[in-house]
DNA sequence: TTGTAGGCGTTATCAT
DNA sequence: ATGATAACGCCTACAA
């Protein structure tokens, strides 16, 4: 079945004119006649006219079109970023193409490669957990496509990048517990080499060492999926369940981990936070209605989305090439629910049973 | 800055060859030399050759691009049916381009002018809350854009339909609700006029019905916009709640609608389910986590996108125009959790403090 | 086996 | 004020 649509032949066929004539009549230039003008907008009214944007892009050598890479869309941090880019990419007149790695680098590679040859003006994009090979980006961003990064930033690109400022979310986060009184606090992180994940370990680290606490490295675990797989989260948790001492909190790097722990605790039945505290970063409209309601980071997925899109607008936007690139760092907010409340002295630390 | 892609004139340039040839050495033609073929395939490997979709688009008439009209990405249930739309897109060589319509008919009115005018070669099609003149979408359909609805349809644009039975799902609910002691059972719907409203709403009026309960009119809220706003929910339980008799159970015909009446029962502090019973419509990963945990009726949205886009698929790779559609009815599964909990009989129904 | 020409829909340039 | 032509990158019928 073929779906056509009406093209600039048609209707200069139809009125008797040439097709350089209703162009230029469709863009209402200056040195048409108005009474030629008029047959050819209401013609072209008529039949639904609008251009190809196929037609367009092949002319232009540009689409009109941003390619964002996310891990998954069915995040709220991702979603939420989205919302953002889509706010300033419709006001200035792109389409926006979203591409799911669903943290695997070959859907990823698959992606970008569809996105990139020529079919998008800019991307945006965060790494999957599972990307150790930049060099197609790095190919893709030599020939001059425009890049920006957001969130999982690929350090050694030169380019403009937008990330949350781990380190001190982490810190915050980490210092409330220990202010509530919990002194063996365990992180569960997305893959090791992941700059967020460093950020935020060293967050940890600093909140550990300004208030005394020991660095034990058995209660450090990676998820090198970011906690798209259940399973993963249920067995690092399980084995930093295992650690003599055990932990009584847990402080997760990421928004499926978080969530995913909440999941493994309750199926383990240790009651948050008398057994174990859980805070963690989150984007989720739903936290504070969970039982108990969680402590979480929560970035500011949508104001990320915008200044990334921003920034990729000047590079695509720029005459010369741009050599001075900037690095954005925003704040996330912490906010405190029941799932670390302060330690309560006379609970039973290590219950007999499990 | 301008990205410039290497295309087939360049390598014919480069190799002294004509842009056919190399066109047909890319093709890997039997009719091309071996000797010519190989040092073609190996220039255009060294310079990362691919060619220029828009150009492929411009001539075959197809973009190998599927558009999604979907209300919004940061939903469970959308973003499952997405991952659905993808995995068959992807394995038959379509990218998806996702536009969404946060419930707004001028947005999506918006995204369908880009995704129609010849950018996808089929559209898979949730209506907005909002949507009432489906004008465009009738006239584009005409055009003949393949078109497959699903979750939301137009009932009386003839063409491929995949749906929830909503009906069944809601008669399954509600009975439940009443044979677990519930007998005042109020409902929260979509916008009046959406075909999954109907159903849904009929689903509960059988189930009132085959109980002997009486359908009471004041029992029964819209809201037009799905959920998407907090203060539409509250507002509208809020009216609920000052019901006499007051309700004892509500029943949550949409996701948003179904997390956005816990939110507002807890803020209210009614308890959940000895003041009020909650079950509803959510595909939420976390309903089993929250507190309570939400009875919902969970939709085989995955399995959703998948059909929807073999039917689309179908349309468009069909030879002749299709005369005959069909509407795929999927069954959905009640998840029992403990926010519909037997009804106690001897808790105190109408406490006086609020 | 390779090359030439035309066309997909549009617009800019250069006539008329 | 309007028309003819070329070009964007690609493919293919036809020619050589």
């Amino acid at each position: 079945m073929k779906y056509s649509a009406p093209t600039i032949k048609d209707i200069a066929r139809a009125l008797n004119l040439s097709t350089s004539t209703v162009s230029r009549a469709l863009r209402d230039s200056y040195e048409i006649n108005p009474a030629t003008k008029k047959l050819v907008l209401e013609y072209a009214a008529k039949l639904n006219y609008h251009p190809n944007p196929i037609a367009l892009s092949l002319r232009e050598r540009r689409s009109l079109s941003l390619g964002v890479v996310v891990c998954e869309v069915a995040n709220s941090f991702f979603s939420q970023v989205i919302n953002g880019v889509e706010s300033i990419a419709y006001e200035k007149g792109y389409q926006v193409i979203i591409s799911q790695s669903r943290e695997s680098s070959v859907k990823e590679w698959r992606g970008l490669q569809y996105l990139a040859s020529r079919s998008v003006d800019g991307l945006l994009m965060s790494l999957s957990t599972e990307t150790t090979d930049l060099s197609m980006i790095r190919q893709l961003h030599a020939q001059g496509l425009p890049i920006v990064f957001f969130d999982r930033v690929a350090e050694d690109i030169p380019t403009h990048k937008v990330t949350v400022d781990g380190f001190q979310a982490s810190y915050k986060a980490v210092s409330h517990l220990i202010e509530n009184g919990y002194r063996r606090i365990a992180i569960l992180a997305n893959a090791a080499f992941l700059s967020i994940t460093k950020e935020r370990l060293a967050g940890y680290q600093k909140a550990l060492a300004e208030h005394g606490l020991p660095l034990r490295e058995s209660y450090i675990r990676y998820c090198d999926h970011g906690g798209m797989y259940y399973d993963e989260v249920e067995s690092a948790l399980r084995s930093l369940l295992a650690e003599t001492p055990r932990p009584d909190a847990i402080f997760a790097a990421s928004d499926k981990l978080t969530t995913n722990s909440l999941r493994v605790l309750r199926l383990l039945q240790i009651k948050i936070p008398d057994q174990m505290a859980l805070a963690g970063f989150s984007n989720s409209e739903l936290t504070e209605l969970l039982d108990p309601p969680l402590t979480v980071i929560k970035q500011p997925a949508f104001e990320m989305g915008r200044i990334a899109t921003e920034l990729l607008l000047q590079l695509i936007e720029s005459k010369r090439p741009v050599k001075e690139f900037e690095t954005r760092k925003l704040q996330a907010e912490v906010l405190v629910r029941a799932s670390t409340l302060p330690r309560k002295k006379r609970i039973v630390q290590y219950p007999t049973s499990r």
